[in-house]
DNA sequence: GCAAAAGTGTTGTTTGTACACCCATGT
DNA sequence: ACATGGGTGTACAAACAACACTTTTGC
């Protein structure tokens, strides 16, 4: 932060990238776009830019999601700063700046480019991704996994109501791995992250669902 | 005095900031520097500086860890990116990436300048800092106890041999209380992140201790 | 009445915590 | 012999993991 020799010679620029990730029908999913422009041009990548002149990462990286999503106010956390950036030659020096964003599928409008276009991918059937991109996802993924054990982040991925399978499946999705239904309930009802919320969805032939609600709709420690 | 903004369209600087911790007498220190120059001449703040052309920011870290404490090789991790910076109005705008690193307190030779003169403090006594220092060093201070409880860290911290009292006094001065000796002997020996070195030492009128080493002197998980 | 998902308790294991005394040494 | 830090075991509590059957609904 001590700002000492004020002249920049070939100053680095600061890239914010986001890994938008949501769950759909068991799946967990992250928003890439395809890149038009050189340097890997055709490949799936990560939405990001450069950092407008007087913009906090923050709000870059809000920014960001806003553009390709359409959706705010969803949990946004910054994961890593990456200092050696594209490796081709026509690349220019610089930083990025990592983030990672939880949305919930149904409140998405997907930006409608015919360039750049966005679209959904299964994390676990990913391609090769244009720069490190791919690093980038697992690391948002590994994060991701050890945030879901001891914070209530899963809310971002959930309307206000849901049932407890809903939520039990946001946690596989995530997790990879299937969980075991009685613990899993005792677990998140005996940690007061979610509460009754008074109503039932009857849909399909069984039994209808208790509906649930986060206690808090913000992230909190459990 | 011109108060208004003065519309600064030069690009954004990357600064590299590193927050060095040891341990000492029971206490954990941290390196600070005192600024000579604007802004906050006079004030305490963690060393850092602009990162070098061409140069990546684990580098710059690892550079600016040399140059005040004259050692290399030591656990160093990236914290956080601080995208608002300063308050004041003259200051520059910016990233800071912010790293922190674990060293022996025996092998550091500090950087001798009469500016910029760099000097350990203890965590628990800390002046008001320059910038949002004293926030940042929070941040490195919740990392590191995190990590303690599911890493290994604590080897660069400590020599090759050490006794189980030298290293629960490291645990002790980094979580700010105390260690019940039977437990955390226990813990350590069990997860096998330490081993018996098969000398002892012999200091003082009492029993003399065993050594002990960390099987791997680097970091893994436990 | 049957298919389909919702809901519900108990038991054993593991992990963590609290706690007090004897041992080897130098003076 | 005494002061100093080194070294050791047990009992209780809490957290976690494994596991199978009944309930409510639509068709």
């Amino acid at each position: 932060m001590p700002a000492s020799s004020p002249q920049t010679p070939d100053p680095p620029l600061t890239a914010v990238v986001v890994v938008i990730l949501t769950v759909v029908e068991d799946d967990l999913r992250v928003l890439l776009i395809r890149r038009a422009a050189e340097p890997y041009p055709g490949s799936w990548a990560l939405p990001g830019g450069l950092l407008a002149d007087g913009e906090s990462l923050d709000r870059a990286a809000s920014r960001k999601l806003h553009d390709e999503t359409g959706v705010r106010d969803v949990y946004l956390e910054q994961l890593y700063t990456f200092g050696e950036l594209p490796r081709g030659d026509d690349a220019r020096r610089g930083v990025a700046v990592t983030y990672f964003a939880l949305v919930q599928y149904g409140q998405v409008r997907l930006a409608e480019r015919t360039e750049w276009a966005p679209q959904w991918h299964s994390v676990y059937k990913l391609p090769a991704l244009a720069f490190d991109n791919n690093a980038v996802v697992d690391y948002a993924l590994r994060r991701l996994r050890s945030k879901l054990e001891y914070t209530n982040v899963a809310y971002s991925l959930l309307p206000r109501q849901f049932t407890l399978s809903d939520l039990q499946q946001v946690y596989e999705a995530i997790l990879d791995r299937e969980l075991d239904k009685r613990n899993f309930r005792r677990r998140m009802l005996s940690l007061a992250v979610i509460k009754p919320a008074g109503g039932r969805r009857m849909e399909g032939a069984h039994r209808p669902a208790q509906l649930y609600a986060f206690t808090k709709r913000e992230p909190v420690m459990v």
